[in-house]
DNA sequence: TATAATTAATTCGAATTCGAGATAATTACG
DNA sequence: CGTAATTATCTCGAATTCGAATTAATTATA
């Protein structure tokens, strides 16, 4: 008998890298088209939210907080400036940083579309009640914070 | 006092996916680090390991596995077949079909590092103890599953 | 059976992301 | 102080992904 008698903690392991995967993409995949409803695609709202709920910001910050490459994020800036839903802000304090900062017409933007988009991610999660969703976000910043040092 | 008194459900859904997005990004980080030490990138291992565990398969089939879009997965087994890994062969039953068939060189890749890529995994997953990986495992289901079908 | 609808794979062009290298500014330190 | 190291942003080219349209084959249906 060359079975294995109990499943080993890395096929555990592997199992939750698998299903973290899929549920994140299932998710994702409705919020995309949520958001592609009004023009904007997953980085470009990332970015916006970021400033709409945080203020203005240092480009270099917003890459660090939505997980994009100083390169990605030119890009990115660049085209919701072209949009006209930001302005780029010089620091006057550090010559080498950029603010990036919401205008008038990107408020509008948000005021919009974030609550429709809150709503819809409440929906997708819906398969959750409230104590499971707690839980689970203990969970996940153990892992995410773990997996960060690594 | 127009402040809310408890967290709207909505709010606590909006975190779980900030969460959910954060997580799975550091450990993916992880994993696509130690992949790409042996020269693939996270689709063309995703394909070569199913491949690997499962068997031949339709491109068509491998597509919907790993979330890739029929145009990508062209791209892909290009690559993999380009890389001699695996080989396309035509199905004669259904004549619009075309497997993918994992070649001898792509298992013996494969030998080498599926064990490697697990074991990575379990280190990146060791920020929770087996109990909690059965639980997440089960709640993301329930997520996944939900969010599929809406 | 002939025609319509569906399905699998591909091609093509566009969008997005990254990494490496360049530039300019700031900070650390000998 | 002046030089070295670090930091923020940007440019550029390459890799990856997608969606729409195409081709060929199969299945459904009038």
């Amino acid at each position: 008998m060359t079975q294995k008698k109990f499943t080993e903690e890395s096929d555990l392991s592997l199992k939750l890298f698998v299903v973290l995967t899929r549920a994140l993409q299932s998710v994702e995949k409705q919020i995309i088209k949520d958001i592609k409803k009004h023009g904007l695609n997953l980085s470009e709202f990332a970015v916006l939210e970021l400033l709409y709920n945080k203020g203005d910001q240092p480009i270099q910050k917003i890459g660090q907080k939505v997980l994009l490459a100083s390169s990605s994020m030119t890009y990115v800036v660049d085209k919701l400036e072209k949009k006209e839903y930001l302005k780029r802000r010089a620091c006057s304090e550090d010559r080498r940083v950029t603010y990036a900062t919401i205008t008038e017409k990107g408020k509008i933007l948000m005021d919009d579309i974030f609550p429709k988009h809150k709503e819809a991610i409440n929906q997708i999660m819906a398969g959750l009640n409230s104590n499971e969703k707690e839980a689970m976000i203990e969970q996940l910043k153990k892992l995410g914070y773990y997996a960060q040092d690594l």
